[in-house]
DNA sequence: TAGGCCATCTGGTCCT
DNA sequence: AGGACCAGATGGCCTA
């Protein structure tokens, strides 16, 4: 089995940059991944949607052209594509093949942008540092502790109609809740 | 090897 | 009409 190499971190892009949209997948665990498709697949990356000067390249990464380009070489595939019969009983007739594409391209940009601003919600965590990766799960149970503690620091009741807690124990609950999705994560 | 986690694809629905 | 959002399915990677 190939053992793929970790893609550099682009902290623009994990910061949810506007201007810079990157492939580089922030956690060192997700690297780029094929999948078999029931569409013959011819994945898109996502900078190929981008204007030229907001393109960034990593260095795990193939050349990239456009995809004007890219499409075009797809349009006998499109052709084809559209000769098969419906698969769904959608209103929306099913999507062209260079529409899916497309459409794959702008989900898995969205999905990117997502686990960016898990990535940015991870880093300001108080444990952040000593922690290499937390699950999303874990992140949103750490965060959600974590600003009882900010608003009974600040006195504010955050909790919603539940028993506002002192600040003492909003730190107690983060520091069980942290110590719980560590053990967790060993588990 | 099983289970957790997550990236990706896909079709459905909502919204502008 | 088409993009955004969502959930289900699938499969790769990693760890115990």
């Amino acid at each position: 089995m190939i053992k793929l190499e970790p893609i550099e971190q682009n902290t623009n892009y994990a910061t949810g940059s506007p201007t810079m949209i990157s492939t580089a997948i922030s956690s060192p665990r997700s690297n780029k991944r094929l999948r078999k498709a029931s569409y013959p697949m011819k994945a898109i990356n996502p900078t190929q949607l981008l204007l030229p000067n907001q393109i960034t390249h990593s260095p795990m990464e193939e050349p990239l052209t456009s995809i004007d380009g890219d499409l075009s070489r797809l349009d006998h595939q499109e052709e084809e594509m559209q000769n098969l019969p419906r698969l769904s009983s959608s209103k929306r007739p099913r999507l062209t093949y260079n529409k899916r594409l497309v459409a794959n391209a702008r989900e898995r940009e969205r999905v990117h942008n997502l686990t960016a601003a898990f990535e940015a919600l991870r880093r300001v965590l108080p444990m952040y540092g000593d922690q290499e990766k937390l699950s999303r799960l874990s992140i949103l149970r750490i965060a959600c502790s974590y600003v009882l503690v900010l608003g009974a620091l600040n006195e504010m009741d955050f909790s919603q109609g539940e028993n506002a807690y002192t600040l003492n124990e909003t730190f107690h609950m983060l520091s069980y809740t942290i110590l719980n999705e560590l053990k967790r994560k060993k588990s």
